[in-house]
DNA sequence: GTGGTGACGACAC
DNA sequence: GGTGTCGCCACCA
């Protein structure tokens, strides 16, 4: 319950990508200020549906932007969903994944 | 309690 | 510039 932990603190920040934008697991892990943990931050999305099944771990990749997760989604692919969003994915590869990134640093400028 | 693994990332060679 | 290795922390056997 809004528990201040790392993976509370995840998903926090993934339901937050806006739409059409994607983020990488180091660049969350960064912004929470354990870089080095970009590997929790992907442990987390593993059991994200275990917390709350709404997060959009689609928009999580690594950060070349390679659809890494893909296997662990049930059914649905992160490319439909990314691709539903306007994101071109070709060969679990984000293309112009430069122009859809999103850094959770944004949003602290927006503020 | 120990060891191995993992939806990653950075560095060394 | 590609490959290999370590680190990081949590979870499972």
């Amino acid at each position: 319950m809004t528990e201040n932990n790392f993976f509370n603190s995840v998903y926090e920040v993934v339901k937050l990508i806006p739409h059409g934008r994607v983020t990488s697991y180091g660049a969350i892990a960064a912004y929470l200020g354990a870089k080095s943990s970009s590997r929790m931050v992907g442990w987390a999305m593993n059991a994200s549906h275990n917390y709350d099944s709404k997060i959009p771990a689609h928009r999580v990749v690594n950060r070349i932007g390679l659809l890494t997760g893909q296997a662990h989604f049930n059914g649905q692919s992160m490319q439909s969903l990314l691709e539903a969003e306007g994101i071109v994915v070709i060969e679990n590869q984000i293309q112009n994944f430069a122009n859809v990134f999103w850094d959770p640093e944004t949003l602290n400028k927006d503020l």
